[in-house]
DNA sequence: AGAGGCGCAGAACGACCGTTCTGCATTGCG
DNA sequence: CGCAATGCAGAACGGTCGTTCTGCGCCTCT
């Protein structure tokens, strides 16, 4: 096992683990057990417990923004979606996110819950993710061009949160069809 | 001191620790000593550190809702505001809560994302308060009487919910703003 | 063969956690 | 006064945590 297969690993397991269960009532021993990698290697790739999770939000991070992107970019060629289109169907995406089986909530709001915004590599990690979200929002309202892009992708990216948050809570996919509906709402009300 | 007291100091030290700090960081003993209520009492006054955070989101339920509805109630004379006014002065109350020092985002879902839904009495005393919400908001957007007052209401609540964790995250009080102007997007596509 | 380097499993360390226990002090009553 | 009841501070208990250490096994090289 080189130290990519066994970096893969432990990302996994922490993802894992504490999306499920928290972050600090998962010991490392049980991410070491989970990943098959044993504790001075796992100490050697990530220096603190703190690296190793932000280390896992940074790569959730990139996934969780590429599946998104993927699906809009498809839902457009496949339906010649247009701006109004491109931007409903991130709802689309979060209805079907929030009916995965171990859906459980927004993970960089819950590690910033759980650890508070002096976590440093945590607080930083989680803060980017918001950042990178908000611009991708921005960029799918941008495209025609439009002066009031970031106002709409700001907008849109509450009810994105609000309805992740929500979801995780009352346990129904609902909060995504009522985001949908907020958005399209909203969208309606700033014509080309 | 009576048990009434002792039970004001424990919940008044929950409050602040968990809040402040999360929920598993936070030891007994540390209630305790800011409480200045023996661990014996505490333990017979709630007998074990889960029903405690339930009874202080349960008292901080009532007093978040009591402060809002207050703060709306108020503005409604003040200004002689209608239905529309009402609403949004829910995102006026919201951006003070913002700005305040000890501003942490939401305690209820900072405490499910946590704890997880499976977190007995915590997690039902969360689901309760944002279903508390949500009544209140219909409530709200009901006066007068309307068909599409719970669409717009559960609308409103993902933008509150979402600006809440936002304004945590990226420690600024703009959040609100956005949501306050995105709520009154809604509103007028739905004029009476 | 022997020596050295590397990596492992899991023990060890010190700290903290939730909860219960214990020696002691205080209070109230007869 | 003596006795019983009550309550306290904080020790104790058993468990878990993050991190470091240690004895051992394996591999490579001379």
């Amino acid at each position: 096992m080189d130290h990519e297969e066994a970096s893969r690993r432990l990302l996994d397991a922490a993802e894992q683990l504490y999306y499920a269960r928290g972050i600090q009532s998962v010991g490392m021993d049980e991410v070491r057990d989970t990943a098959g990698v044993s504790l001075a290697r796992l100490y050697r790739l990530f220096p603190s417990k703190q690296h190793l999770v932000a280390a896992y939000l940074r790569r959730r991070d990139e996934r969780w923004r590429a599946s998104l992107a993927r699906y809009v970019s498809e839902r457009a060629v496949e339906h010649g979606a247009d701006r109004r289109g491109r931007l409903l169907s991130v709802f689309d995406w979060l209805a079907e996110w929030f009916r995965e089986p171990d859906f459980r909530g927004c993970a960089f709001a819950n590690a910033f819950g759980e650890l508070g915004a002096g976590s440093g590599p945590v607080a930083d990690a989680v803060r980017e993710h918001k950042a990178l979200v908000r611009r991708y929002l921005v960029e799918l309202a941008d495209d025609p061009p439009r002066a009031d892009s970031t106002e709409i992708a700001d907008q849109l990216l509450l009810l994105l949160e609000g309805a992740t948050t929500t979801a995780a809570i009352t346990g129904s996919p609902d909060p995504a069809r009522t985001a949908r509906a907020a958005a399209a709402a909203l969208l309606a009300a700033k014509p080309a």
